[in-house]
DNA sequence: TAAGTAAAGTTGCGGTTGCAACTGTTTTGG
DNA sequence: CCAAAACAGTTGCAACCGCAACTTTACTTA
């Protein structure tokens, strides 16, 4: 009955807010953090595993990919053996953004966190971590019940 | 040093694509619904005590609600006093639709919640709610810092 | 092996958001 | 008393998002 989407919808567009005064000087805006963390922790890795990892449709993938790709942050090559994908790995540009973008998240967490005993903040990266895990799982199921059943989808009709 | 940003901004999106199917049938999307709650509990609030209330930029509150009165949910009717304020009052048919907003948002709540004791529940709450205000008042004070320096602005009326 | 299906990625579309500039009203201060 | 600042609300703009339709490549299976 409490409600804590207030709270999460509120957290989600400060830091949106904040993110994006601290990264504007980088050329880059606030939902492309992730992507720099991945790629720079997983070189190589690919846009879908990219989408599922940040949770996202694949096509925002694709397009601020193309923008970091723009700025000189990444390379996008075709993996050799499975020609669908694309593997993304970072430049030196991006290398040596990465501190800089840790640095602005390491400050947002620690202000939001501060104070709070050890022992509360894994209580709650816990409790978060099982609520994402079913957020998800909701979302992932509302989308599968749209699609049309795979049986009537064709329809053998001639 | 644990980022919860990546849990909140997936909450965020899921309850988005969640709200935004349940809601459909109804004529109205995931981001309408926090007007809806509070419109209903205080008729006759102003615009920018909507925009104060979500923690929104104001722009939003003007097409969200202009988008709700089109659909017939809600009238606006400026202040007898001061003519800059526009005060909003539900309609019937908004009245009508609160329960089934109330519904979508409980059946979200008890998915995520479910298991958790009353004590873990009320502990989450409590540093949501902490963190909440840390962070709304960085997003603030960002924007502040853009502008000139001005007095402090007002709180919340939630 | 050939036809059908699945997967990765791209693009067009509609909708939401934040921001800045604007209108119109109220309050303030010299 | 009146000009300047503050305030509520609106609009144009650019950016992001999810979705659906599409292309290209790989896999399944009959």
């Amino acid at each position: 009955m409490p409600g804590i989407m207030k709270y999460v919808n509120r957290i989600h567009r400060s830091m949106g807010i904040v993110y994006n005064n601290r990264l504007r000087e980088y050329g880059i805006n606030h939902c492309q953090h992730p992507y720099i963390l991945l790629i720079c922790r997983y070189p190589g890795i690919t846009q879908e595993e990219l989408a599922r990892s940040v949770c996202v449709n694949k096509s925002n993938v694709t397009r601020q990919l193309a923008s970091l790709e723009g700025e000189g942050y990444l390379t996008r090559r075709p993996d050799e053996g499975d020609k669908r994908l694309l593997r993304v790995y970072p430049t030196k540009k991006m290398e040596a953004l990465l501190p800089h973008v840790q640095e602005v998240m390491g400050n947002w967490n620690s202000l939001l966190l501060e104070g709070f005993s050890e022992e509360e903040q894994n209580k709650l990266l816990s409790m978060l971590e099982v609520i994402t895990d079913r957020a998800t799982k909701a979302a992932h199921s509302t989308l599968r019940s749209n699609e049309r059943p795979s049986g009537e989808k064709g329809g053998e009709i001639l």
